[in-house]
DNA sequence: AGCGGTTGCC
């Protein structure tokens, strides 16, 4: 047999991705000696990698007596490929130490590619600097990865030097610069640049559609996902259905999501591992955890993505105990967890209370899984430790941890505060958050609440002033429900909609009720020092109130009324919106800011803790 | 000769 023969098969291989018939080669190829036979152990290496065998081809490369650019390249593209850029980059400067090489373009982009994948500037800029003053600095693939490595860090301004930089720029370039822009946030010249473009092919549509999603621009997303259609490009890939499909799920909108998965069944990617990931995490976010569950136990193969969805989704539910259960079945199956199952993980425990089990799994990532904590993780940790009152445990947790807390961190410790009547503790966290965020109108709104909950209303005007001064305004709170084909917004206190007369003598009647059954306004939820009745009038004008009111009259009597808010449920709404679900035998799911609420029957999932 | 750069889910 000649060496082009195994040199065709190994190629052959590699493209389809068969590891046995990659070991069979290795075997056949060490039975005739042409493992010798120079190019074939590159080719192999390759083929081990792109086969997802990587330490048999790390073993193979450890074994070779000569290794050149190529084994090299090989070697850390297998790694990149494995989903190991930490490796790639360890592995790198053996090259020039024990083999006495330097990197040669292919060598450059597959390091490049690696710190991209880590989002490692200053690594990369240092590989940059290499690579001009290397003999390849000419090389337009080299520096289109330089332009997808400075995009995912956030630069997306290096990023188009170097793209300006490319003699010949090709369709892979010009994506990644699209790509850049999309996921930096940089719509317009995102657009400009596709806009351009002589000939979109189905990547640079979804380097732009997934961009958009990541950056939060999910409608604009959404509707260039459309004029695709139209164009009639054909979706032999599903990534861009993964995309819009998260899209669906940022924008919490179940009714377009259940089209989306009628198109994603009619297109035949309905059993794709990935976009069944989306699926489970999509119906979750859009508040319909059942058909989250369904999917999930329909899935014939689950990887870790696949349980931290489910995980997430029931832990945001209030689902707690299931979130655990959930996360035991998946240690028993032999999968095992990431960062982000146990950001799911700590949630779960900190919504419902289970401080030492939470402890627990913080100690166990640690120690049983090699994680380290993230700031997102103690940020989860904080909340389950300052929500159940441990107060200065969490000030301790603060001063050890090796980061500088965030907005978000001290934005909960500042509720949990005021939930916990701990009025001083609570001027110092807003001290330091006010310092982090001074033009963040949620941290006076916070704070003013502390006061508000100590009745300081001297302390209250002082912040109303800082406010004022400081041209600060409460960003205005608001509703959406979604009535079949129509979704309607509703604002606090509007008076124009043109059915506010029913919704205001529902209201009316529901509040009677709720009073007979012992319901008491809770107006320590209201800013201002006013009189007690001007107050209640401003809490009976909430836009969740307004929006359930709608609900019950407008939509299908017996179904789920599900509606969605900007910030974050108030604490009075949500006493009135358990009444309501009791009174009128509805359930009731309230997505928010931070969290899902399942009303049901006087009840809801979150256990009164939020 | 054999090796490289663009799109995804928690």
């Amino acid at each position: 047999m000649p060496a082009s023969h195994f040199l065709h098969q190994l190629q052959l291989c590699a493209r389809r991705r068969t590891p046995s018939t990659a070991k069979r080669l290795h075997a056949q190829l060490i039975k005739t000696a042409l493992h010798l036979c120079v190019p074939l152990p590159n080719t192999l290496l390759d083929t081990y990698g792109k086969c997802g065998l990587v330490e048999d081809a790390l073993h193979l490369f450890d074994e070779m007596p000569h290794r050149d650019h190529v084994s090299w390249a090989s070697i850390l593209t297998a790694h990149n490929q494995a989903n190991m850029p930490h490796r790639t980059l360890s592995m790198f400067p053996a090259m020039f130490e024990s083999d006495g090489l330097q990197p040669d373009h292919f060598v450059f982009a597959s390091v490049v590619k690696a710190c991209s994948s880590l989002g490692a500037v200053r690594q990369g800029k240092q590989v940059h600097a290499h690579f001009f003053l290397s003999p390849f600095c000419d090389d337009d693939v080299v520096k289109s990865s330089l332009v997808d490595m400075y995009a995912k860090c956030g630069l997306p301004d290096n990023a188009r030097a170097a793209f300006d930089s490319i003699l010949s720029k090709s369709v892979i370039s010009w994506t990644a610069m699209i790509s850049g822009y999309a996921r930096s946030g940089r719509k317009s010249d995102a657009f400009e640049m596709f806009e351009s473009l002589p000939i979109k092919n189905l990547f640079s549509w979804t380097a732009l559609i997934s961009g958009l999603v990541q950056s939060g621009h999910s409608v604009d997303a959404f509707y260039l996902f459309i004029e695709m259609r139209r164009e009639g490009v054909h979706i032999v890939d599903p990534l861009v259905l993964s995309s819009i499909v998260g899209a669906c799920a940022n924008w919490a909108v179940l009714e377009l999501g259940k089209q989306v998965h009628s198109l994603v069944i009619r297109l035949g990617y309905e059993s794709c591992l990935f976009i069944s990931n989306a699926l489970v995490d999509m119906y979750a976010k859009c508040s319909d955890i059942l058909a989250a569950k369904y999917i999930f136990g329909r899935m014939h193969r689950r990887d870790v993505v696949s349980w931290t969805s489910i995980i997430v989704g029931a832990a945001q539910h209030g689902q707690a105990e299931k979130a655990l259960s959930l996360y035991d079945e998946m240690v028993a199956v032999g999968i095992k967890p990431n960062e982000v199952t146990f950001v799911g993980l700590i949630y779960a425990c900190s919504h419902v209370g289970l401080v030492s089990k939470g402890r627990a799994l913080f100690r166990s990532m640690i120690e049983d899984y090699g994680i380290s904590p993230s700031l997102q993780h103690y940020t989860c940790f904080l909340d389950l430790l300052s929500r159940s009152g441990h107060l200065g445990e969490a000030s301790n947790v603060i001063d050890s941890m090796p980061f500088d807390p965030d907005e978000p961190t001290w934005a909960a410790l500042l509720s949990a505060c005021k939930h916990h009547g701990d009025t001083q503790m609570g001027i110092r966290v807003a001290d330091h958050l006010l310092s982090l965020k001074p033009e963040d109108p949620s941290t006076y709104i916070l704070l003013s609440n502390v006061y508000a909950g100590a009745r300081m209303w001297e302390n209250v005007a002082e912040v109303r002033k800082l406010m004022a001064a400081g041209e600060v305004k409460k960003k205005p709170g608001y509703s959406c429900i979604d009535i079949g084909k129509e979704t309607q917004v509703f604002y606090a206190g509007e008076t124009s909609h043109p059915m506010k007369d029913e919704m205001f003598s529902l209201l009316k009647e529901l509040d009677a009720e709720m009073r007979r059954r012992g319901y008491v306004p809770d107006s320590s939820f209201v800013l201002h020092d006013m009189e007690h009745q001007e107050k209640e009038r401003q809490l009976f004008w909430h836009s969740e109130r307004l929006a359930v009111a709608y609900g019950l009259l407008k939509a299908v009597p017996g179904t789920v009324i599900r509606i969605v808010k900007n910030l974050r449920v108030c604490g009075d709404c949500h006493t009135v919106l358990k009444f309501i679900s009791s009174i009128v035998k509805r359930d009731i799911v309230v997505r928010d800011a931070t969290r899902y609420h399942h009303f049901s029957s006087g009840q809801c999932s979150c256990n009164d803790f939020w």
